[in-house]
DNA sequence: GCCAACTGTTACATATTGTAACGCTACAAA
DNA sequence: TTTGTAGCGTTACAATATGTAACAGTTGGC
């Protein structure tokens, strides 16, 4: 992982597809694209490429065809995106962004209640 | 606002310095920065005058000098930075992205309970 | 009238992103 | 074994975005 860099547009619906089928080919990724997006599957190869140097996927061979997994599941970029805010945006305190969340209704009060009664008593996954 | 896009990491900084402030000069800012990243003044008015294009900040005339102001608080910002997250990361589900912060240890249950609880009693800010 | 302080305009080097062509290699069909 | 072709490696280039700034024009104050 050379440069931990941010996800373009384009690189962001590439990922897209190789987290929702959690394996892909460059073709896999053309084709899932094609109808919103046409594109040579050079410019694919490129994007996926780029993706690997950035570190959110790495490739293996299966035969001679490259496959792509992500290094990472969706929601630990997302953390980590969020971690990313919560350091540039609120001093590094959850509290100040869930406060804005909240105020700008992003979240309501009662969900997030909800919300943190059911993470915390499904506790348990991590030994 | 033309343009919502994304803050590079310089303009990230200077909106530091208009945020800290509530209201801020390029000098201002040229001087809040001047120890950590020298620039010249006219780099930071273009900064400032990108700033605006994208709608984080606008001007006013204090004599013959502008003013800028945040258009929007910090944690307005970082809200809705988030809920772009929520919407390219996590299908739009708040809750997948909470139990990915708590998985990555962004937050863990206990805090979030707590915080939930406060945030919810503290309720009614809003009319 | 002239200076200092500001703004407006324009420029340009880098870096990032979008898009792709071309060439090479190895498997597969004929 | 020749050759088509699927699939990779390499390289290129235009369009943006970003960092950095010079220079010209205007005006309030001395």
């Amino acid at each position: 992982m050379k440069r931990p860099g941010r996800l373009s547009e384009l690189e962001q619906e590439v990922m897209d597809v190789v987290w929702s089928r959690s394996f892909a080919t460059a073709e896999d990724c053309r084709e899932a694209l094609a109808a919103r997006r046409p594109m040579k599957d050079s410019t694919v190869r490129t994007i996926l490429r780029r993706l690997e140097e950035k570190g959110y996927v790495s490739h293996g061979l299966e035969g001679r065809t490259f496959v792509y997994r992500a290094t990472q599941p969706r929601h630990n970029v997302a953390a980590r995106a969020v971690q990313g805010i919560i350091d540039r945006f609120c001093e590094g305190s959850v509290e100040q962004l869930l406060v804005g969340m909240v105020e700008n209704d992003v979240l309501d009060r009662r969900k997030l209640r909800q919300l943190a009664r059911k993470i915390s008593e499904r506790k348990g996954q991590k030994p």
